[in-house]
RNA sequence: GGCGGGUUACCCGAGUGGCCAAAGGGAGCUGACUGUAAAUCAGCCGCGGAAUGCUUCGGGGGUUCGAAUCCCUCACCCGCCA
């Protein structure tokens, strides 16, 4: 068995871990039987997520056994977070997000073999709890003195806005979790990003009251970037794994706009390519950075990893015929037609539709007004020239192979103009 | 149940009768420079072919020539007391 841990810090990918000589020594001596949760607070998993996924799946290349818990039940309670206190969401929702999650988790885990991965739902343990016994089992053996004191808690206490009992109980849930995958599975590692430190440690504490053993925790440390601002922050909001909340288009290109700083980063957290690869292009970056070849590896190992390889095939051939230097009127329709397939797409009427209203039609712009303002700045393109003129109309004489006009705002935000279909 | 504080544009937050479409900051957008990068600098940042125009300051009603600002009422949030 590799050593395992090693790996993952050389990775970046361990921020804190309990007793490291006693998780070593269990990591060392066979498989362990480990679980990360994942809350259906969304109908997508995202970036963050996937940091635990690409965690979650080393460890099981690794030998050991992976438990997935969506979290059926904490999804309707509500994990505290310092933006204030969440709105529950019906448990028809719940439900629903919970099968999505299921199914994007899924494809990271290998379900056959020795070491088979299992998904479990914490509603499964939770929905029949009576009230009586969840105080009287559970909660006996939590102390409100470290309760309060977990970091969100205390911080939410403080706040102008409180917290409510729900948010409050929900390390007793998640702490519970740990104890019946315990029980059940004899799972011994919870894994999770450091900002789950408290609830992870609320399960290792629980299961070494209630059940007199002494278990794990890992957690990933917080992806950032070098210019301070947060990571995974895109015009959509976060980076979805789900192609109907991101395109995969997007998502490609969300990978390959990152900073020079930053790329080597995360091709240790967020790829399976190896040290010498990585240091390869470690020193591509070094010499010939305008080449952004670590850029594109990194954007074709993520993209393959979440959407698969034919889709990261189109989305690539796609990034490179729409930026490339090329002449956009010399590629063919069905070239053309596979470019655009991921891109946003509006409806325009030749000879009638304006650069205003094509900007406005494609999602480009989100009002006539702001559509006005982008062509006055200078950053309104059609098939990749300049517009300074508001009232440009797109004519026939506009249109590309299969009756199509390329719109741009800015340096990367495309989109295409339809007349037809 | 009583008393007090609060609800402003994506977020934070100023504004207590006209000079407020509403300070400031953050986020965001665009441009220049580049490498579909970072940093830097500049402009923009409710809608509106643009007007002494329209809609906005938790919801509704009222006072006033005029309200985000005053009054009533409803909703929600926070705190103290019970």
């Amino acid at each position: 068995m590799t050593d395992i841990l090693s790996e993952l810090r050389w990775r970046g990918l361990i921020a804190q871990t309990t007793d490291a000589e006693a998780l070593a020594e269990a990591l060392a001596a066979g498989p362990v039987t480990y679980y990360c949760g994942f809350d259906p607070t969304a109908p997508s998993l995202h970036h963050g997520h996937l940091v635990q996924l690409v965690l979650m799946r080393h460890l099981q290349r690794a030998g050991h056994r992976p438990l997935a818990l969506v979290g059926g039940a904490t999804g309707m309670i509500g994990d505290p977070r310092m933006s204030g206190e969440r709105v529950l969401n019906d448990k028809e929702t719940v439900a629903a997000w919970t099968d999505r999650l299921r199914a994007q988790i899924e494809r990271f885990l290998d379900f056959s073999g020795d070491n088979a991965a299992r998904m479990v739902n914490n509603l499964d343990w939770t929905a029949e709890l009576s009230a009586i016994d969840f105080l009287r089992d559970i909660g006996k053996h939590y102390r409100l003195g470290t309760m309060l004191a977990k970091e969100t808690v205390a911080r939410r206490l403080a706040s102008e806005e409180g917290i409510s009992f729900t948010e409050f109980s929900y390390q007793i849930l998640q702490g519970n979790d740990f104890r019946e995958l315990f029980r059940r599975y004899g799972c011994t590692l919870q894994t999770g990003g450091n900002d789950q430190w408290g609830n992870l440690l609320s399960g290792v504490d629980l299961v070494h009251k209630a059940e007199g053993a002494r278990v794990h925790a890992m957690t990933t440390p917080l992806i950032t970037k070098a210019d301070g601002t947060k990571f995974g922050k895109t015009e959509g909001g976060a980076v979805w794994l789900a192609p109907d909340m991101m395109s995969p288009y997007a998502f490609f290109q969300f990978w390959l706009n990152t900073a020079d700083a930053d790329v080597v980063g995360y091709l240790k957290v967020f790829t399976f390519l190896d040290r010498e690869r990585i240091g390869e292009l470690e020193a591509a970056v070094a010499e010939r950075p305008q080449a952004r070849e670590a850029q594109r590896v990194l954007a074709r190992e993520v993209t393959t990893l979440v959407h698969g390889a034919d889709a990261c095939e189109r989305v690539e051939a796609a990034s490179a015929a729409l930026f490339g230097r090329g002449d956009l009127r010399t590629l063919d329709e069905g070239t053309l037609a596979d470019a655009v397939a991921e891109v946003p797409r509006g409806r325009v009427t030749a000879g009638e539709t304006t650069i205003v209203d094509a900007l406005v039609a494609t999602g480009l712009s989100s009002s006539r007004s702001e559509a006005r303002r982008t062509v006055g700045d200078g950053g309104a393109y059609l098939n990749n020239e300049k517009i300074t003129d508001p009232d440009r109309v797109i004519g026939a004489e506009d249109l590309l192979a299969g009756g199509v006009a390329l719109v741009r705002r800015g340096r990367r935000n495309l989109a295409v103009a339809t007349t037809q279909g």
